[in-house]
DNA sequence: AAAAAGTTGGAATATATTTTCTAATATCAC
DNA sequence: GTGATATTAGAAAATATATTCCAACTTTTT
């Protein structure tokens, strides 16, 4: 036991806090009950210690120790923290009646604040994702995972929007072991970089509207060199999907006039993962080389 | 005792129109508990029987009463239904429990299959997304987007997984208006770039497991600066969270060890769209109407 | 490499909580 | 009013839960 605060904390935010700010800290198994508490709160104020215990793979009486580390006399008073807060809370938040109100202070209110944004947000996404699981063509999918295999090397381009889409390709491909080059154009030198393309490669081009000259130079540039090209769009009618050898039509989610870049995020990661466990350096499971979650 | 069901109710929902049905019925103590019961869910969640007793001013033994005619083994069988119901409105425990059973459901098929993992994907994403709308605090996002408004400009550190978040946060940030600056490294110039931050700014850093180091250094520095900062990470027991001001937990889908980007994504889209109503140059409604979620 | 300091698991103990039981009290039918 | 029946309070018993303690183990220091 490293200090021992003479005023432990007596509101959950502060502890919280207190919790966060100690764990470096503090020893293992105590680490492990940190994080267990950090993220179920609902847990430690209704489960027995015991259970709790359990479920951070420890002992009781290690939750005594860490709520005696935090300063206070026992586990069960550090729960009492716990169980004021759902108390606060408003008396009873069912799910529907959640729902209920939320309609209530959305259609009063302004449609501007940040809550209702989120909301819409993550509605839409929803929807656009369930939309990209029907839309997406098996066979797209089987197509692309093998001439990924086989080329040399991954050439990615997107700029502006497209760009994060891009990039989470390139560096997710190359931590599943697979050569991934990003046309980023640094220092200006897109031309330089994608002259480098050849046949045995190919080059995945994120593009939606309105649509970068800079990508549709790249894709011309693959056209020329005879590298396969794979699009991911909103649309078959531009430059770019035209000349690919497969072109995923996304339609990402539009909240109040701005594009979302979930689902065209959702399908970078499964071509990635897909690969990775028909392809993967580590063979047929996988992932195995890089250790624990993948990053 | 009137009658004895054989079957107790076995959720909350039930258990409240029992109850309500057959209060007429009862006894005057047993009408006191019932009213508290159907008044104060939490309480009886929370709290030990006899202070639930002293509350409805009743004996204990009144409380085991109550549950047995209901048709339970005893008091503590009843609670367990409202500490269930608590434990379900929670985000992480249920989340981890219906992606577990997600999890189950398709290991059985062809785990390897392109179209199975995008399956996947977009079930895990989708359920992040609506613990993502559950978990993040009003006040969070309206402390953020009012330090957005009062910054010069907005810092944005990310590396590796977390870069596209940062890359697409400092995009669509300035298309918005708000001076954004990517801290991206480039030329190994990130000390150099994030000596710039001022008080009078802000910088958001996304990090995740394992932590760089490199955004450990960039929220080290807006310390030193006093500058603030805003985290968005997978837990606060890290550098960078623990100094943050205000800190986005964002528990993002894992699919088969590997981590998604949709919630982050969304979060950063929510904030970005939320200033742009609310202070962007376009003024309030520049943005136009809202028609709906997008097909 | 030995000693010291810190950490951990688990049994033993102490405490709290729930449940059962009984005598007392109220209610109702006649 | 009287007896039959149901209800209640409260103490006692049973059970569950939290806490303490110590020997074994790990890590750090010297």
């Amino acid at each position: 036991m490293k200090q021992m605060p003479q005023k432990p904390p007596t509101n959950l935010q502060a502890l919280r806090t207190e919790i966060a700010s100690r764990y470096e800290a503090m020893s293992p198994r105590l680490k492990q009950v940190a994080s267990y508490v950090l993220d179920n709160p609902n847990d430690i104020a209704v489960e027995t210690l015991s259970v709790i215990a359990g479920r951070c793979d420890v002992q009781p009486s290690t939750i005594v120790r860490f709520a005696k580390a935090l300063g206070y006399g026992g586990a069960s008073e550090m729960q009492r923290l716990f169980r004021d807060e759902i108390l606060a809370a408003s008396p009873s938040p069912s799910y529907s009646e959640r729902v209920r109100q939320f309609r209530e202070r959305s259609n009063s209110m302004d449609w501007f604040s940040p809550f209702n944004v989120m909301h819409d947000f993550t509605e839409s996404n929803i929807i656009a994702l369930e939309h990209l699981r029907e839309g997406v063509s098996k066979d797209d999918l089987e197509t692309v995972i093998d001439l990924m295999h086989k080329a040399h090397t991954v050439y990615l381009a997107g700029v502006r929007r497209s760009f994060p889409v891009a990039a989470y390709l390139a560096y997710s491909l190359s931590h599943v072991e697979k050569r991934a080059f990003l046309l980023d154009g640094v220092a200006g030198m897109t031309s330089e970089q994608s002259w480098m393309m050849g046949p045995e490669d190919i080059v995945i081009a994120v593009t939606f509207r309105p649509y970068a000259s800079e990508t549709a130079d790249v894709a011309e540039r693959a056209k020329a060199n005879g590298t396969p090209l794979i699009a991911i769009s909103d649309s078959r009618l531009n430059p770019v999907a035209r000349d690919a050898a497969v072109c995923f039509e996304i339609k990402d989610a539009e909240v109040r006039q701005f594009r979302s870049l979930t689902a065209s995020m959702c399908l970078a990661q499964t071509l990635v993962i897909s690969y990775a466990y028909r392809f993967g350096a580590n063979g047929g499971n996988g992932l195995g080389t890089h250790k624990g979650p993948a990053e």
